[in-house]
DNA sequence: GCTTTGTTTGTAACTAGTTACAGCAACTAG
DNA sequence: CTAGTTGCTGTAACTAGTTACAAACAAAGC
């Protein structure tokens, strides 16, 4: 195993002090002369400065820590890219952990990235660590917390979310615009932004004169759970005497449960039952599925510049979601 | 701004030394009243241990680098679940970077990991870096290569590849088994394991009657070259007097991409023409499409634990790709 | 009571860098 | 010919930890 070169080895071998080099190397006064024996001696050494040692005396790394509920979801994918375009062009990296959905992984990966002293910190959702994020903004490590709003937000605590209730209307007056009356709601759980979601639906629906009766809404932890979840939509609604004519998945994560759900019914979309759900997704065109669409990139791009700009207060940025209307709700189709 | 606590903060408040602090944290020999007292402290003052600084006494930090060529890839967000789940296991972080398909960014990001002084390094696919990860590798920073075997590779440096030959002959065998004779192929360039899919696919072929001319293969760099890709595939079928029957996929990138441009010349899979791709995906049950998978999630647990495992001398592992048949090349399908 | 042994603790050196400050040479000005 | 300014470089202190070594202390054995 090979030792790596040091500053100080680089130093001896251009013959000069660890200062000159380290000069050299973060642009300070030096003549053209020495900086040449320096460079030479780098090159002849293969000489790679060592990260954790600058990070020690910055008092930070240069790392931008992410921390992911699920890593499967699309919309992640592309907060990530939007948030390594940014760390790329600042000549910095990002530390991602995935937390599974599970509360003790997240508190686990936050503490992490705090140790290892991340330049800013951008979390989904984090409610679980909301102390820890507010002591590591006020120590002066920017937090952005993306899909969930902060309330009394410290400095340098920042907030990334999507405006939930204009999505659920956005589907709402979609649907009553394809002529649909009898609506079901496949959500997947509790957390504000599905709740958001879920209340957008139902007051849009209600101004429409189309109210959604609470037991039209099924709550799916999970993928295994939704095939139950549409079931029971679909027998309550046959109960009621009005037959469910369409379906909203509140979650990205859940579509493709859903849709398989439909299917494996025989169930026709948009013949039988319209279909709309969260987050576009590559093969959405393909199956034509109407979808409402986050600007998860964007997002990503807002979340690492907040990390790199450092603002002074806290920020809180709201999305606009906007519906990519296909053929699963019987849409009209142009020619 | 608060300032963070440091070891020396915790020591003046709990009445010891730094040793005894750094002992109590790490485990060492005091008594059980010290420690407590310690540990007081430690929560008194929200201290937090800076990793950066363990760091540089260890020499290397705790987490592991991962560079990635297109985070878009359904193949690669696994495999990056695979590794985080090791990572996690291990009190360890996943520092990743995308490279977006380019040279001078895989070069920039792999420095950047050295840097770092990460505890191992996964790099797909490395072309334009074997220099330096050979070097790390004698460094003592374990370095795996994904999707490209390694020659006369180092001690710490190993591969993890797809048998991309095996993968190229299960699409010829199923292929031939569903009746198909006029094979087209879209590869997505001319890096190894795209060249190894299609000469095993032309080997195979071949093995059963079925040659498949130099000119029944396509190169698409980008999606938007697909679509003229397969243009030119039909053409040429038809000149050649065989009509084209089946069109192979050698990539999972551009499988969107190439089903697109089928379905928009109102080609029917299988009725007029059959389809398979690499790599599954989760709307590939729905739609019917036959794949070759590859055990990405398996191949990214097994980097992760060739990092931490540090075997001594190179390992090479390849691992074995399994054809999902579903409906998309015309299989009978079970009642 | 003195030596031996073992446990606990502190001192100081170490990791690999950065930077404040001082020193020294060279150049210009008076 | 001296004084002042400027520019380059080295010394040493600093970042926040870890650890080798020595010292202090108590208990046990003789």
């Amino acid at each position: 195993m090979v030792k790596r070169a040091t500053i100080g080895d680089v130093a001896a071998d251009a013959g000069v002090s660890t200062a000159t080099v380290s000069r050299v190397l973060n642009g300070g006064a030096v003549t053209e002369a020495t900086a040449t024996r320096v460079w030479e001696a780098v090159a002849r050494l293969e000489y790679t400065p060592n990260a954790l040692t600058r990070g020690v005396f910055a008092g930070r790394s240069s790392t931008i820590g992410v921390v992911i509920r699920d890593l499967s979801s699309p919309f992640y994918l592309d907060l990530i890219r939007g948030i390594d375009e940014v760390a790329a062009a600042n000549d910095s990296l990002v530390m991602l952990a995935n937390t599974f959905r599970r509360v003790d992984r997240e508190v686990a990966q936050v503490r992490t990235m705090d140790e290892q002293r991340v330049r800013g910190l951008i979390v989904t959702t984090g409610e679980a660590t909301d102390g820890r994020t507010r002591r590591m903004a006020e120590n002066g490590t920017p937090c952005v917390i993306i899909a969930r709003s902060v309330l009394d937000a410290p400095p340098g605590m920042h907030s990334i979310s999507l405006d939930n209730v204009e999505a659920g209307r956005l589907m709402a007056v979609h649907l009553a615009g394809c002529g649909r009356s009898s609506i079901g709601v496949v959500s997947s759980g509790r957390r504000t932004s599905q709740v958001e979601r879920t209340a957008g639906l139902r007051r849009a629906l209600a101004d429409l004169g189309l109210p959604l009766p609470e037991d039209a809404v099924m709550v799916a932890e999970t993928e295994d759970e939704v095939s139950g979840a549409v079931d029971t939509l679909l027998v309550r609604g046959r109960d009621r005497g009005e037959p469910l004519d369409a379906i909203v998945c509140t979650t990205g994560r859940l579509t493709v449960a859903v849709h398989a759900a439909l299917t494996a019914r025989g169930i026709a979309i948009p013949g039988d039952i319209a279909f709309v759900t969260m987050d576009d997704f590559p093969w959405a065109t393909a199956l034509g599925i109407t979808v409402i669409a986050q600007p998860s990139y964007q997002m990503g791009l807002k979340a690492g510049e907040l990390v790199v700009d450092r603002p002074s207060g806290p920020v809180e940025l709201v999305f606009a979601p906007t519906l990519i209307a296909r053929t699963s709700c019987g849409e009209r189709q142009k020619a």
